[in-house]
DNA sequence: TTGTAAGCGTTATCAA
DNA sequence: TTGATAACGCTTACAA
């Protein structure tokens, strides 16, 4: 068949969309120079430039991504990976994190594939597979375990990836969180400046990073202080509410006089507890939670606690990603934001 | 430039994926060959699709989704539109629609685009735009409210578009949700038959259709039993838990002694305002919620509430949207899947 | 200033 | 049974 011409004009029965090559003749142009005045290419005069995006907003016309992704080798989309949500306690976290990626994203222009973290996701590498099969131009792992070192690989092979609100110890992935160490030291000392003397931890599940970070700081602001570190003050929550609930019940057993709950949702189930065993809140017993969703304040007392910042950690995540995969090169780094204290109604000065 | 024969083969340097032409150089057949084995072509005899499929496998090649795309005119993706996610109360219940869709959508190798329906989503019509860029094949909406009349657009374009949870009346956009209004009108006969006498309704906020319904159904069921509707006996909940509170204390002021409460999540707001007032449950006041999230059970007393099944709801719908994407046919239909009551402590025969 | 044509990685239509 | 090659819709190097 000839180039050039006109080919099978006749058989166009159903096109579809609109094409940089209608607008082409349309306007009576060459393709090329249709695609080079819709980027705003300097080198086609105002004039082209104006009667071609007339003429493509005339003709309702809308690039493809399939089409401009092939060439550029760019899908303009992340994969955002969590945890399988159906387990998920912390519902109201994982909200505020994925509302910070799709923000982002969204200003950046880029779209948000969903993934779960699943037993098949694991099994079948489909954290791999999405970017050989060009899917992806890069992923963002929310919430992992310590014994997700396997993700490792995706970074070997040379993609763009970051964790947020999490990070594995010893494997050199990028990752940004909140300052868990600090929240848990800073939760810890407000309590003892408070007065308090037999503090207690309800602990999320050591299988996490952060939980293990924020135990550490509870650690930490103890012995500083002249406090000695009791394993017996110590209870798993698992991050929810049934579980805070259950570990402040043995806490209370230990008369323990403040808590730090590992997260909000402990915290909530503590105070249930403590309502239940009859005691009051801050003057009997103590309460500092952290992250400071937003219904810490809606508790009674309102919640003193601990911001961790979800939200924003979501997209510092996101604008680091894409700066790796436009620029082309993976990096390793390790950003920390800074946590602090929101001081309300569940702790104050006491004896 | 000449075809066939080698062109540049020494500025390779940084051929980034493994192609089907590499699998055609290495078997040493053609590319067309390559592709039919790999789609198991039954006129590619064994041997030929062997040697192919091991190469294959041995280079570690994997299809670009782009180029398949481009030729056949499909994604593989869908959009799963959500009302704005920091905003939700209900997380729970959209963590359990997401699983259905998601379940669903992985099980036909597809994937999940996720969208917020923000402000910026409804006014620059990312809904169509998502189309329009073939970056989807389909769309399925959450938690509609009765607003967002502009969805028609969708499929007056003539894209597969189907609502999960909700619907719009008058409209004719495909749907599947549960039986709202049996629901409604079983928990109250549930309540009627226990011998509650007044019984009051904590209902959702009006502007979405499932609040409706259930309040239908409500109404239905007392008048159908010979019990006047007092509309004194409603209040908004608003679907939180703070809502769920502030309108119970409201309904116990009126000496109600039962209430449905139009989801899970009021219900636990209810059962906070009963006990603080010194009433036990159920013996001085019913309560039956409806959805049975997870939480439910955990209640105290366990909640006895409607199931809704929210989750399959999920997979029907991305099941008919998936048949309608693939057939090529955009057609209405109304799926209401059923309803059921789980009877739990939070309700008992009374007098 | 604009046009031609190669190329991105597939699928699919012919012919051989 | 297999191979050329057009086509999908775009970008871009090179020519004109």
């Amino acid at each position: 068949m000839k180039k050039g011409g006109k080919k099978m004009e006749e058989t166009g029965e159903k096109k579809q969309y609109v094409t940089i090559k209608d607008i082409a003749e349309y306007v009576g142009v060459s393709t090329a120079t249709v695609s080079l005045a819709l980027s705003r290419n300097p080198r086609i005069p105002d004039e082209t430039r104006e009667k071609i995006i007339d003429a493509a907003k005339k003709l309702g016309y809308r690039p493809s991504t399939l089409a401009r992704g092939l060439v550029k080798n760019k899908t303009y989309t992340i994969a955002l990976v969590i945890p399988q949500i159906k387990r998920i306690f912390v519902q109201a976290y994982f909200a505020l994190s994925v509302s910070g990626v799709y923000d982002e994203l969204t200003e950046h222009g880029y779209k948000l594939l969903l993934e779960m973290a699943s037993y098949e996701f694991v099994r079948r590498k489909r954290y791999l597979r999405l970017f050989r099969e060009r899917s992806i131009d890069g992923m963002i792992y929310i919430g992992s375990t310590l014994y997700d070192t396997y993700l490792k690989e995706i970074l070997e092979e040379g993609y763009p990836f970051v964790f947020v609100g999490s990070y594995l110890p010893d494997i050199k992935i990028p990752y940004v969180t909140g300052d868990n160490f600090k929240g848990g030291y800073i939760a810890t000392k407000h309590l003892i400046s408070c007065g308090y003397k037999r503090i207690g931890l309800i602990t999320g599940s050591l299988n996490v990073v952060s939980a293990v970070d924020r135990f550490k700081g509870y650690k930490k602001a103890l012995k500083e202080n002249g406090f000695g570190f009791n394993p017996k003050f110590v209870e798993k929550g698992h991050f929810s509410e049934e579980g805070g609930y259950e570990a402040m019940k043995k806490l209370i057993k230990k008369k323990v006089d403040a808590v730090f709950a590992g997260n909000d949702l402990m915290a909530q189930g503590a105070y249930r507890a403590i309502k239940e065993s009859g005691l009051r809140i801050p003057q009997d017993i103590g309460v500092v939670g952290m992250d400071d969703l937003p219904s810490a304040s809606l508790l009674d007392p309102p919640l003193t606690t601990v911001k961790y910042p979800i939200y924003e950690m979501g997209r510092v995540g996101v604008k680091k990603l894409i700066e790796m995969s436009e620029k082309g090169i993976i990096s390793y780094f390790e950003e920390v934001l800074p946590v602090k204290l929101i001081f309300r109604k569940s702790t104050s000065k006491v004896r």
